[in-house]
DNA sequence: ATTAACGATAAAAACGTTTAACTTTTTTGT
DNA sequence: ACAAAAAAGTTAAACGTTTTTATCGTTAAT
């Protein structure tokens, strides 16, 4: 038994594959009732469509490319992202689709540019999803430029407007600051990103206006930017803690990045809420096991990655990047009362 | 400007698109001298494979499935595993080739199955990567009886052979054991994934060895089966460490599970190395920047997810699964001396 | 009553490739 | 030098769909 094709179809009704095609997708060129009996009999013979035909007649690919920069198998640091649940979260938006997730992985920006130069040119998907954004981001310029369909994981700056799914970073310090300058904190560190990343420059502007607001003054020495690694909030943990004025309270950009702090207090002496505090970004729902647990922003990944993947839906449907654009607030956990207690 | 295709090709050098097509593929029927003119030409003009043409003719897809088992959103625990390097390294090995990697997000093992004979009754796909395997693994049944080319990251028992990458838990479990007694310790738990993986199951089997080698008894209250989370491993750490015997180490399957452990520690005031030590399987390379940071088997995930590369595409080359199966053996880092130091 | 317009359906071509079947050219053996 | 065999190349069909163009009734307009 072969697969049936519309031209099973075209048999078993007695009408042309043509108005066959053009009642399978609802065309107005066909009568409702015509269309009836092709769905009847699409129905019973189990008719699928062959996505290889429809491919090859019209260009379209039925893939959304992810873009996924992981670091190459040589320095393979953790970064604390749960790229299983945002692929995951993609995956299932795009369930009743047709589409599937193709995954690009590259090894850098460089890389990541070049490959979706490809994916454009010779149209390898109808659709890209990428991440990472910068403040001016030269892919995302390609893809406007071909008009082609894609959304970000993270704004951008500079960019004309598209599509994108972000936290709202600005809004996280600013509370974040405040909450810490409320409970009395005056050296507030924060362990930031690579400087070229769109949120890192977001969480920096926050952070300085926050000081300003709170009449606090701006220290280089506090702000350190990096790959999120555990080994980035270790060294700087330990950097900074022997300034002469040191923090009293780090903010990390992830989880990885507070583990490594942690490491930090270990390795210099210091114990959480008697010398310093740490808070968070919270991906992984993973800081209430740390000893002693931290207070975090939490933005359950699930939410983004769904969003990620309606939202590509509707932009290769043709639906304009302006409708398609969101902050989203991550929850406060406070799982510490984060005011410094000297002698426990 | 259109897309070269073979017919461009045809005209350009005078032969029939038949030849061309046999050239490019090096078909034997075609002199050596006219499929390098063929190559010229292909080179000049910047022809490029159209996949579609081949996918409608062939059938193929030039997709490999890789199925990832993410927990829903609704329960996203933290398990430790990470699949960005897993999907990366596959997707390098597949660099060279025309294949893709196409992810399918499941929630559970009976979707995994589901989706599985989907891929292989549809052919969605040339060739399927799966983990998670089990002693008796009803999808390896699946695609072995419709022939179909797969690979899978873990053994399994029961089935028949097949090709698969995995790391060498016996081994693992035996010399962790050895060392573990070597050192003292007569009491020692085992923090094992959910019943049914085989790597739960050989983990368990080479742990009642190597408790029979060192003459010592086997206490089901030592063992524990489930999800590798945080709250796994805390759990365990607390209800274990209640016992009226309680285990002076904890061998944990990964390093969610282990970070879990530690926050039991801190929660039930255990100090490690003065009343129990911790050792794990690293799979995030992170253990380092625990405090302290604790002995571990670590494989760097680049290996595997390489070779699950490899494998496929020799898989969906015909290779024989015999010849495609490998265990690796992660190295021991010793960060701790886990001698247990009664007063410090 | 004739024709124009319209609605519904059919015919046919096209997308780019592979491959079975066929034809032409070259090589081999005598 | 010739036929037979082998090698190299061509023709044509096919994969499943969409879409442009053509055709055929039917209805409306003159």
């Amino acid at each position: 038994m072969q697969r049936p094709t519309i031209k099973t179809i075209a048999q078993e009704t007695g009408l042309s594959i043509a108005t066959v095609s053009k009642a399978l997708k609802h065309s107005p060129q066909v009568r409702p009732e015509t269309r009836a009996i092709v769905f009847d009999a699409a129905e019973r013979i189990g008719y699928e469509l062959n996505l290889h035909g429809v491919q090859l007649r019209t260009g379209k690919t039925f893939q959304v490319a992810a873009i996924m920069t992981a670091p190459g198998p040589k320095q393979d640091e953790w970064e604390g992202v749960e790229y299983a649940q945002l692929l995951s979260g993609i995956s299932w938006a795009l369930e009743e689709s047709p589409y599937r997730v193709a995954l690009f992985a590259v090894r850098d920006f460089k890389e990541s540019l070049a490959t979706i130069k490809q994916i454009v040119s010779l149209k390898k998907a109808d659709g890209i999803i990428i991440s990472g954004t910068r403040a001016d981001d030269p892919r995302i310029r390609v893809m406007q430029e071909a008009d082609f369909p894609f959304v970000t994981y993270g704004m951008s700056i500079e960019n004309e407007p598209h599509a994108y799914v972000d936290a709202d970073n600005q809004q996280m310090i600013r509370v974040s600051m405040a909450r810490l300058v409320a409970r009395g904190h005056r050296r507030i560190a924060l362990l930031n990103p690579v400087e070229q990343l769109t949120y890192g420059i977001v969480r920096l502007n926050s952070y300085r206006q926050a000081l300003d607001t709170a009449g606090l003054p701006y220290d280089p020495a506090l702000v350190a930017h990096g790959r999120l690694t555990p080994a980035f909030g270790r060294e700087n943990v330990i950097a900074m803690s022997q300034l002469a004025d040191p923090p009293t309270a780090y903010i990390c950009a992830n989880e990885a990045t507070a583990l490594g702090a942690f490491s930090g207090f270990h390795a210099r002496g210091l114990v959480h809420g008697r010398d310093a505090v740490i808070n968070a970004t919270d991906d992984l729902n993973v800081s209430q096991y740390f000893a002693p647990p931290i207070t975090t922003y939490y933005l359950p990944i699930g939410e983004p990655s769904a969003l990620l993947g309606k939202f590509i839906l509707r932009r290769m449907e043709g639906e304009q990047p302006e409708a398609l654009q969101i902050l989203l607030m991550p929850d406060l956990i406070e799982r510490c009362d984060d005011r410094l207690r000297p002698e426990r």
